[in-house]
RNA sequence: GCACCCGUAGCUCAGCUGGAUAGAGCGUUGGCUUGCGGAGCCAAAGGUCGUAGGUUCGAAUCCUGCCGGGUGUACCA
């Protein structure tokens, strides 16, 4: 099951020392963490391989291994026994309770919460998501992007990072020609009175359409009307700007009730616009230091060459307007020259990837490369078809709309949650459940990995699931509210905790799981540990009744349980999911 | 063409800074229902880790070739 590996230096720390020696220099002559807890295999709670060691002495690892075994005798340890050059400890239980206690003071003393590191502190780390596009509602394939950089947000709190959020709204570019032009022409006040965001939604698709057809049969009328929206625009024609303040508005009431909906919140939301003004003057500045250049036809470029990079970054059309990456290198200089970060996360897309390999080599070029840049991207939501195969979500066959999914999800946990009326279900709850599915879904691989769309799928209730995990936050709630939390440590070594053991050795994994989810912004850690933690509860439960224990040892178990659902909770508000009250 | 990502059980995916008998969920089959909340628990069946080589005491994991899929590759964002 947990098959962790934690820090070396913890191990060494509380046994090592006092232990062997060799044991020591066998993990001494490892480049990397070997210490493996909880091997499934042989069942010991902690193997140390003895190959490196080995071969360094010129012996058989087994004989190694059989000699430490043999010596070995430290306090914490059951037994010690050699199996395939590797030499197995079995923990006492009652040693991993007195580690835990020795673990949740010094992080008091640090002033943490278990599982929390303070090696962001007092350095900043701008998160941008989940960039939501203005004026048309927000389809599914914006979830990923809330769910990723809601968790990759918390993980840099909990490295103590000062974070600050940014919504990198849409709100610049062709688009607003789009519907500048597509609204003049096939549209009117009463109906985007009427119909909002829809309204727009409709004429693009129907400007879109248009402006295919046209490509189709040579012709680029409509095309050239769309640029000259651009361009008027970006002189401040009255009429235009009155345009694109009536669509922003219209727009930003969307995109809050839909951060709203899903239980999340952005510091800033400085789109694409905000930069135009400070790209266009950046332009013009690099034209004269000669970094930039211009090109027969009129665009402004930059050369990447000595990054490897090949193909110059384009920041100027030849029209004159600006685009993506005229706006995305004023962001830099800005975020820079306010905040000084220390990182600067972009939770973008994968297809997207080449964008900011340009961007970052940009920014170093200007010498704004002093944090460090990642593009943490996801994989591409696909959809099945009809026959069974696998393709990316079209908006052919429409856009599934975000809230159209919300709504469904709503839908779907209310239909399965308890008729019971003593556990009636607020609509609060309904809304964490069927959030809590969907969010998990998201964290249940590696978020690279593309997700299939189906509704089936995105709505898993049993198994590997939020649901399943929130069910677990649900009962250990209820034992603690109906029994009581125990404050003080109960530990006075009148018992063994062997029923506890799994539950502890876990435990013990959840510092070194946070840590190396968030060295590598991979939030799907915390949701695997979440979900091995709820199943090590579940089958706690079925063996161990906490009501029928006599009060001494039921008191201890309510310590430990306390801590438990604290290190859970944790866990999932990583992932920003909510236990309900009810379910 | 070049760059990046991917190929593990019927399906969806973990595991990839090399280690012991490759793990989950769904689905299938069979058990557990007088319980601190059964959205649970236990068990069974199911895999030559795309393929061919290489490095190593040891390869799903590292290297190379090949096959198959996806994405990107200056005037969209």
């Amino acid at each position: 099951m947990c098959y962790n590996t934690p820090n070396m230096q913890y191990f060494l720390d509380h046994f090592a020392d006092e232990a062997a020696t060799q044991v020591q220099q066998i993990l001494e002559t490892s480049t990397k963490p070997v210490v493996q807890f909880r091997n499934p295999k042989v069942g010991s709670d902690v193997a140390i391989p003895c190959f490196a060691f080995s071969k360094e002495k010129g012996q058989n690892p087994q004989a190694i291994a059989s000699q430490v075994a043999e010596a070995f005798s430290h306090q914490a340890i059951d037994r010690a026994e050699a199996i395939g050059g590797f030499v197995n400890l079995w923990f006492k239980s009652v040693a991993l309770v007195q580690l835990f206690v020795d673990d949740l003071l010094h992080v008091q003393d640090e002033q943490l919460t278990y599982g929390e590191f303070a090696e962001g502190k007092g350095k900043t780390a701008i998160v941008e998501f989940p960039s939501l596009n203005v004026a048309k509602p927000t389809g599914v394939g914006h979830l990923r992007a809330a769910n990723q950089g809601w968790a990759v947000a918390q993980l840099m709190r909990a490295m103590h990072y000062t974070v600050v959020t940014d919504d990198h709204l849409g709100d610049w570019g062709s688009p607003f020609g789009k519907w500048a032009e597509g609204f003049t022409q096939f549209s009117s006040d009463a109906r985007l009175e009427k119909d909002g965001i829809n309204e727009l939604a409709r004429v693009y698709i129907k400007m879109t359409a248009e402006l295919k057809f046209e490509a189709e049969h040579g012709k680029h009328e409509l095309a050239d009307k769309v640029q000259e929206w651009l361009l008027k625009l970006e002189a401040g024609d009255p009429e235009a700007v009155e345009l694109r303040d009536r669509f922003n508005r219209l727009s930003m009431a969307h995109i809050h009730a839909i951060k709203q909906r899903l239980h999340i919140s952005t510091d800033e939301e400085l789109g694409e616009s905000f930069y135009v003004p400070e790209g266009k003057k950046m332009v013009q500045e690099l034209l004269q230091k000669g970094i930039a250049q211009q090109t027969p036809e009129g665009a402004v470029i930059v050369p990447l060459d000595e990054y490897g990079i090949e193909t110059p970054v384009l920041i100027q059309k030849s029209n004159g307007a600006a685009l993506y990456a005229t706006t995305d290198m004023a962001m830099v200089k800005y975020r820079w020259e306010r905040w000084h970060p220390a990182k600067i996360l972009h939770l973008v897309g994968a297809e997207q990837q080449f964008h900011f390999q340009q961007i970052f080599a940009l920014a170093d070029k200007l010498g704004y490369g002093q944090p460090e840049f990642q593009h943490i991207w996801w994989g591409m939501i696909d959809q099945v078809n009809e026959d069974g195969t696998r393709a990316k979500m079209s908006s052919r066959k429409g856009t599934v709309l975000l809230e159209e999914l919300l709504d469904k999800a709503e839908a779907k946990a209310r239909s399965m949650v308890s008729e019971d009326p003593e556990h009636a279900v607020t609509d609060e709850d309904i809304q964490k459940i069927a959030l809590g599915a969907i969010k998990f879904t998201d964290f249940a691989a590696d978020r690279r990995t593309g997700i299939v769309f189906d509704w089936q799928h995105i709505f898993s209730l049993q198994g590997f699931s939020g649901p399943y995990v929130q069910y677990a936050g649900v009962r250990i709630n209820a034992i603690l509210k109906k029994f009581g939390r125990v404050k003080d440590i109960p530990f006075d070594g009148t018992y063994d905790w062997a029923a506890e053991k799994e539950l502890l050795l876990h435990l013990h994994t959840y510092p070194q799981v946070v840590h190396e989810a968030a060295a590598q912004y991979e939030p799907h850690k915390v949701a695997q540990f979440a979900y091995d933690l709820a199943r090590i509860l579940n089958r706690y439960y079925e063996e161990t009744s906490i009501a029928r224990s006599e009060a001494n040892l039921q008191h201890k178990r309510l310590w430990l349980l306390g801590h438990v659902q604290r290190v859970h909770a944790h866990a999932l508000d990583l992932l920003g999911i909510e236990v309900p009250a009810k379910m």
